[in-house]
DNA sequence: AACTATTTATAAGA
DNA sequence: TTCTTATAAATAGTT
């Protein structure tokens, strides 16, 4: 759109590359919001500036809550897997194991608080058997645009 | 755009919301891909369907490999971090755990392919570390649609 | 799946 | 940077 086609490659001009992300990036945002509210669905978007600024939109909760939904459908035939293999070097590995064990030692904390007492255990769990599809976080949708 | 303007609130009629979200849901995509070709940037997409059917698009990899770019960029002062803590049920807990696991067990796999013998080790590391930057996968764009 | 009247996005220019 | 505007592109409702 705009006064010439444009052509389907980098833009060379610096100057101009940055402007067109600047301007682009805020109506793809717009864009993924508008899908999500229309279609009431989840959408999860990251976009690096070739600054290498991060903009990222979610419209439930992180950007890794959304990922997370695939995970969390084992009937799917889908998983979403992280693509460690990818990784090609040792500092990269590293980096993404700390990431990953962070993660864990958290989850852990998590599942603890949501197990309880011991007594309090098997109740739980058969509740959260029950509750798991309704038992989301609310609306809020994050973008953050540094 | 259209005959109408759009009021931007879900779509309660069940058959044009999904109308909506197909037409929509390609558009999105294709801007994506056109951000990411015009300004030469990494993007990860990813959408759900009213249905449940996810919908990617990642300019570089896996969606997951843009995402760890954040990881890996420490001076950045902005980690991306899981959001396990809104995690609100054990079931759910369990299968974000099955997944880091399984991604940590991988990594582990990485890591010692590229750390090679024991011979190699000091001079890979050495390596790794001065190239890391240069060492990304090619272009290629990655765009699943189920 | 196509069509088309409109709205929306945006490339240049100021 | 921010505003304006001519034009390209997306799309809501229709067929």
């Amino acid at each position: 759109m705009g006064r010439n086609k444009l052509v389907m490659k980098k833009i060379e001009n610096s100057t101009s590359r940055q402007l067109t992300y600047s301007k682009r990036k805020d109506s793809i945002v717009k864009k993924a919001n508008e899908l999500a509210v229309l279609c009431d669905t989840d959408v999860a978007l990251l976009m690096f500036s070739p600054t290498g600024q991060v903009t990222s939109y979610s419209s439930r909760g992180s950007v890794e809550d959304i990922m997370l939904r695939i995970v969390n459908r084992p009937g799917s035939g889908r998983y979403y897997e992280p693509q460690v293999e990818n990784i090609n070097s040792v500092h990269q590995a590293v980096a993404c194991q700390q990431y990953l064990t962070s993660a864990l030692e958290r989850i852990q904390h998590s599942k603890a608080k949501l197990l309880g007492g011991d007594e309090f255990i098997k109740r739980n769990v058969a509740a959260s058997v029950n509750t798991e599809d309704t038992a989301v976080a609310g609306n809020r949708s994050a973008y953050s645009n540094p």
